[in-house]
DNA sequence: GCTAAGACTTGGAATAATCTTG
DNA sequence: CAAGATTATTCCAAGTCTTAGC
């Protein structure tokens, strides 16, 4: 039972990063049947193009009609011309067609860190090698034989006269993009015609894990359509495969959303063509699902946090009972923080991890789906994602409520808005690299700045000489004049802040990334409240995907709104 | 109960489109 | 008006969580 309880106090700080409290958790329950209810009105509503109406959910179904044409195949391959070479140890040497596509998967990323790495090499290698002729294997043994310099260069010569093309040739390109689009790009969904998310199949190509991943550089293989499993409605116009091609298989499974699936060979999982992602409602810790070692990088979420991972404190920079989170979360980003926890917390934390080496886990008996249960328990539908979510939306309400101004011009809501906006995705972790340009497009900024100023003390010396002439002559021109300086000035300053702003927010936002919170955590009935509210223009805030995206929530949100 | 497979969702990097500016 | 900077979109790997099979 201890460890029972032990966990139960962890939860309530660890996984969700916040108190779960009686207030905070009939909060979280309001919120959540609200988030069912618009979404499963918003789905109705779109795709019946009536009146939003109550859900009837029949168990597992998801549609009656689904008819589609099949993912559409990444184009075949097309040999080098002749007067490109491959090398293998200062010689040239001709390649069987299969081999010389693989050697361009790898020329074509001749300048990316990847080719730099001993496990992406390796994999690669190996892999191509399989692929060789007899002929081939005997020669190609070494890869640092190899030379694909004018492979590489053929590529990058390639892209350049695609960027140099004449206007209407890109023109002509755009416009078969289109057909494309259109041909393959929608289906059929209970008799409206919806739009698919991703209707190309992947190309082949050598796998680019993230991280540390030991199966980097493997060889990606083409989709043929005999690995494509087709899911549509009996009674539809089945899809054609391509000429001389069978599918592997074509079933009628209306419990499930995709279009069409095949195996991919790197992990053996399982790839979806499915449709786009349309108005969905889409909290700090993640879960942490187990993984395969050694196919996979080493990264961990809560539940699979090793004893190496945490650092306890008793007493740090003036705070009682610190833990130090240091590890890799998704996608091998770093989570580095110090967060203070009530006492029974940090003794639990003391007692799991009493004789364990640093390679163990520090919550041995608790797994992602015991932890499930638990939220379960403590409320239906509750999941520690589900709580991300929420912790992500309930901070960016109050970080609004405390940062905006009401008093500010409208630069300098924005900027309370993307701190509050910052807090969240500093919440969340999502950190991004600074950008390549960012020194650059930072100095470029403080040059306009300096400029303003400039044009601003300029400004203030001719007014007060406006001012001087005006008192010397009192004529009606003179006096428009001081007017017309004043204005200027009061421009001046209103620009010269606006860059001041600017340059501010660009510096808070080097290392942090605001669109996944933005798009996939904050409820947007906050920010548009928080518009309508304070006078911002709700352009300011979403662009023009995002306000397709939020148009209801647009729609129904007043000021008023309270999350 | 446990593991494995399957179905979605998330999220940063790469790429494409658009805007700015010398 | 091209080059460079910025922003939007696409891509696909890497998570979460549910279900199936023992």
């Amino acid at each position: 039972m201890r460890i029972n309880i032990g966990n139960r106090l962890w939860l309530k700080k660890v996984v969700s990063g916040m108190w779960y409290d009686t207030k905070s958790s009939h909060l979280l329950n309001t919120w959540r049947r609200q988030c069912f209810w618009l979404v499963t009105a918003q789905r109705r509503k779109g795709s019946a193009g009536s009146r939003w109406q109550e859900e009837k959910s029949e168990d597992g179904v998801k549609w009656k009609q689904l008819e589609h044409k099949g993912p559409y195949f990444a184009p075949l391959y097309e040999p080098l011309p002749d007067e490109v070479h491959f090398y293998y140890d200062g010689k040239a040497m001709k390649l069987s067609l299969a081999t010389e596509e693989i050697a361009t998967f790898y020329g074509k990323m001749l300048d990316h860190e990847y080719t730099t790495k001993e496990v992406f090499q390796n994999n690669f290698f190996n892999d191509w090698r399989k692929e060789m002729t007899v002929e081939e294997k005997k020669i190609i043994k070494h890869l640092n034989k190899c030379d694909f310099t004018e492979i590489h260069k053929y590529f990058v010569d390639k892209n350049e006269a695609r960027k140099a093309l004449p206007k209407e040739e890109k023109q002509k390109l755009k416009e078969e993009a289109e057909r494309l689009q259109e041909a393959f790009g929608y289906c059929i969904l209970d008799g409206h015609r919806e739009k698919i998310g991703n209707f190309k199949t992947e190309p082949p190509g050598l796998f680019r894990g993230r991280g540390d991943h030991p199966k980097m550089g493997m060889l990606k293989k083409r989709i043929m359509p005999e690995d494509v499993i087709i899911n549509c409605s009996r009674d539809s116009k089945i899809p054609e495969p391509p000429p001389g091609h069978k599918w592997k298989e074509v079933r009628f499974d209306n419990t499930v959303t995709w279009l069409a699936s095949w195996t991919e060979n790197i992990q053996n999982s399982i790839k979806y063509i499915m449709l786009n992602p349309s108005s969905k409602l889409k909290l700090a810790l993640r879960a942490g699902n187990e993984k395969e070692e050694g196919e996979t990088a080493d990264t961990v979420g809560c539940c699979s946090l090793r004893v190496e991972h945490i650092q306890l404190h008793r007493e740090l920079d003036g705070q009682e009972h610190i833990v130090e989170f240091d590890f890799l979360g998704k996608d091998s980003i770093r989570y580095y923080n110090k967060v203070p926890v009530e006492k029974p917390v940090f003794k639990n934390l003391q007692l799991f991890m009493e004789n364990k080496d640093p390679g163990d886990e520090l919550f041995d008996r608790l797994t992602t789906s015991t932890l499930n249960k638990h939220l379960q328990d403590l409320m239906d539908g509750l999941t520690a994602k589900v709580f991300r979510t929420y912790n992500a939306s309930i901070t960016l309400q109050e970080q609004l409520k405390v940062l905006t101004n009401a008093e500010d011009n409208v630069a300098a809501k924005i900027l309370s808005y993307n701190r509050a906006n910052r807090a969240v995705a500093i919440l969340c972790n999502h950190q991004r690299a600074t950008p390549k340009t960012f020194e650059k497009s930072m100095q470029n900024l403080q040059t306009k700045i300096d400029a303003k100023k400039e044009q601003l003390a300029v400004a203030k010396q001719e007014l007060k000489r406006a001012k001087a002439d005006a008192k010397v002559r009192k004529s009606v021109k003179s006096k428009s004049n001081v007017d017309k300086k004043k204005k200027l000035l009061a421009k001046l300053e209103e620009q010269l802040m606006r860059l001041c702003t600017q340059a501010t927010d660009k510096e808070e936002n080097k290392q942090v990334a605001l669109g996944t919170s933005k798009l996939n955590y904050l409820d947007p009935r906050i920010s548009i409240a928080w518009c309508k509210k304070f006078g911002v223009p709700v352009e300011k805030i979403y662009n023009k995907t995002q306000r397709e995206k939020f148009a209801w929530a647009i729609d129904m949100a007043d000021e008023e709104f309270e999350f």
